[in-house]
This record gives structure tokens, C-alpha cells and sequence, in this order.
DNA sequence: ACGTTAGCGTGATGTACATCAATTAATTTT
DNA sequence: AAAATTAATTGATGTACATCACGCTAACGT
């Protein structure tokens, strides 16, 4: 279980086997059930998780009940409201599984302390938190403007993994369109 | 002209008179006018702004010609492909003035020796990116889930500045909707 | 002071997409 | 393996919003 973070880290930054071991230390391993929640809106987000098998979501449900989803997260991604974890505000979000799932949990205190033990490893988080902001500022620009089928052109040649492993509706969610609309999309496509 | 750089700081960090002006030392003024460009997609963006008067736009520009901004940067604000900047990509972006503006500018290489001399402006920066991140994020969220005229109520509510500093048809394009559908929107609200 | 351009508003029309409703297909549960 | 749930498809209809077209006003440049 460990592996997959070790082998993510260790592809990263150079880092002594040791020291991989000791960041391991810091991490509790837990599983998860598929549509179990991690964290719903309105609870303050205490950790964060690693996902070294499996797949989860973090969403947003709007008045209407409609779901928003903001990441899908797979194998050697992270989630969490940063945000809350940081300042333990609520969280806007909530964060579910959508497969059994294996995560690698950590809290911010024991975050902090190790940022403090190992600097290249909280380098590491930097520079992914730099790599989220970009990848997001592209989304945000995708969103505004392209059409419903640019979009599904878009994710599936830059994330099919998502199309593979997650329900289309969630897939539809995800690219801010209905479930319906997707549906005649990857039929018309199917027609060419 | 350094002065609102040097508040900025002092607002967010521990520091003394003289590591902020040491600071100031690594930043070149530079005055722009109305509509002149600092950066165009396909260039490879070589340096970060401070917005210390004026007010600039970062937005991308699709195949039918339409723009979709992504950022307004007002005094205080950063701006410039920081994806660019790192990892010698052309940008994506353009970057334009909206008003006749002044700018503290700097360099990849600057900054990064500034990071080394002083620590804390670089976590001052580290904290910046995150809040940028979360704030990105909110956006995504609404965007995908309000509709126009809740888009514009809730830029009213949280940024009135964007209202009263730049023409509506760029409101518009930072909401994701035409300039028409904007319009009509205001007019509905002041019959209330 | 003039023509020119930029900004905003408003009506008429079009359309991409949502919504509603029903059916079928696939998965999960027992 | 049947029953029950959940997901995906398909058609009919509705609507929020874009697009097109035009007029008005204010600001800008020469």
C-alpha cells in the first residue's frame, strides 16, 4: 500500500530510501467503500489522502441538488480541501469514493512536521500545488469556451482514463453538461 | 511606486525596512498604456507584474475570435503565466492593460534569487499560490453551477470592483456569457 | 470641431442544451 | 438466477442563452 507512494515521491524528488521510509511513517492507511464519504460539506477537512488504489470524488451540490464535481482523483493523486485542512474553515465540498478505494491519510499537524523533517518532500507539494493551479486555469478556460462536444472531444483525448473508470453521469457532471446531452454526444460520434 | 509593493508585503509578512528594500531593488517600474500588450499567446512569458496602479487583463482567445478572460489583476495583484515563466513555455494567454497602469516587474532569475535572500517572501508567495488555487476553484464551482444572472449577482455581491473598472463586455467574458445577455440582465434588475 | 471608434442597450430570431418522461441495459443484492 | 437498483439511451418539448442587426451615446484621435 505504501508502495505506489513511495514509487510517486521517488519519481519526484531525489530522495534516500530512508527517508522514503520515514515519510511512510506519517501516513495511516485506511480503505474505503465504494460511496463512502471522506468529508461532507460543512465539516472541517482534516486530512489529506493519498490514493494509492482506487478512485474518489470531490463535488459540489448546488441548491437545485445538481452535482458539480471539481477532481476525480485515481491512484497517486491527492485530495482534500487544502483550504479547510489549512484553516479550518467548513468545506465547501464533499469528497466520496466511487470505487473501493486504499488511501494513505495525513493530518495537518503530522503534515507540517514533515515538511519540517524532509524540505524536499514540501518542494514536492509545491511544485504540485503550482501543477493543480495550472491544470485548473486551463479547465477554467476549456469550460468557458468550448461547446459540449469540444469538450468531451477534449477529455477524451486528455483524460480518457476518467471516461473508462467513472460513470458517465459523473463524466457529464464533470464537464458541466447533462447526463442526457452526453449521451447523444457519444452517439452522434459512434454515427462518424 | 514601490510604496503599494511595500505595503503589500508589510500587510502579510514579518518584515524590516530594509529587507523590503532590498527587495524593491529586484523589481524594474515599468509603465504601460491602455490596450498595450505584455504578453501574447505563443510567447514565452519571462516575467511576473505587480499591479502597483492600473488594472490589467489575463484571457485566452478562442478559434472564433472570442475572448474568455481569466484574470483581472487591479493594484496588488500579480500577474503573468507563471506555467510560462517556469518551464519556458509559450503561454497560452494574453496579458493587456485595460487602463494606463504601472508595474513592478520581475524576473524568472530575479525571483528566484529574491526566494533565496528572503525566505519569507517566498512563503509569502507559497501562500499566495495556494489562496490563488482556492479561489479558482470557487470559480470553477460556480461556473458550473449558476446561471448568468447568478453569476451576476454574485459578482456584485463579492467583486464590485471587476463592475466599476472595466467595460461590461469584458464582465462578460470573464462570466462566460455575451455582452447582450449581461445587458439584459441589468436592465431586468433595476426594475426591482 | 470633426469624423471615427468603443461601449452599451434592445428587438427579432436561432439553437444548443436542459428538462421531462419513458424504455432498455447493466450492476448489485439477496 | 431472480429481483431490485442504478446507469444509460432515446424521444418530445421547453428555455436560457447566443447570435445577428441596428441605433444611440460618449469618448478619442487628428
Amino acid at each position: 500500500m505504501y508502495s505506489v507512494l513511495k514509487n510517486y515521491i521517488n519519481s519526484r524528488i531525489q530522495i534516500s530510501e530512508t527517508d522514503l521510509n520515514l515519510i511512510s511513517e506519517y501516513f495511516l492507511p485506511i480503505k474505503v467503500k465504494k460511496k463512502q464519504f471522506l468529508l461532507r460539506e460543512g465539516e472541517i477537512c482534516k486530512h489529506l489522502w493519498f490514493v494509492s488504489k482506487g478512485c474518489l470524488r470531490m463535488f459540489k451540490e448546488d441548491r437545485k441538488g445538481h452535482e458539480h464535481i471539481l477532481l476525480f482523483a485515481f491512484e497517486e493523486y491527492w485530495v482534500g480541501d487544502r483550504e479547510s485542512v489549512v484553516s479550518d474553515k467548513p468545506s465547501d465540498y464533499h469528497v466520496e469514493a466511487i470505487e473501493d478505494s486504499e488511501l494513505l491519510q495525513i493530518s495537518k499537524e503530522k503534515l507540517n512536521d514533515l515538511y519540517q523533517q524532509i524540505p524536499s518532500f514540501r518542494e514536492m507539494h509545491i511544485a504540485l500545488q503550482q501543477r493543480s493551479f495550472n491544470k485548473l486555469q486551463e479547465r477554467m478556460q476549456k469550460t468557458l469556451s468550448f461547446s459540449a462536444e469540444e469538450k468531451y472531444a477534449d477529455i477524451m483525448n486528455h483524460q480518457p482514463e476518467i471516461l473508462h473508470r467513472v460513470p458517465l453521469s459523473m463524466v457529464a457532471s464533470y464537464l458541466g453538461i447533462s447526463r442526457e446531452t452526453l449521451s447523444r454526444i457519444r452517439a452522434n460520434q459512434l454515427k462518424r
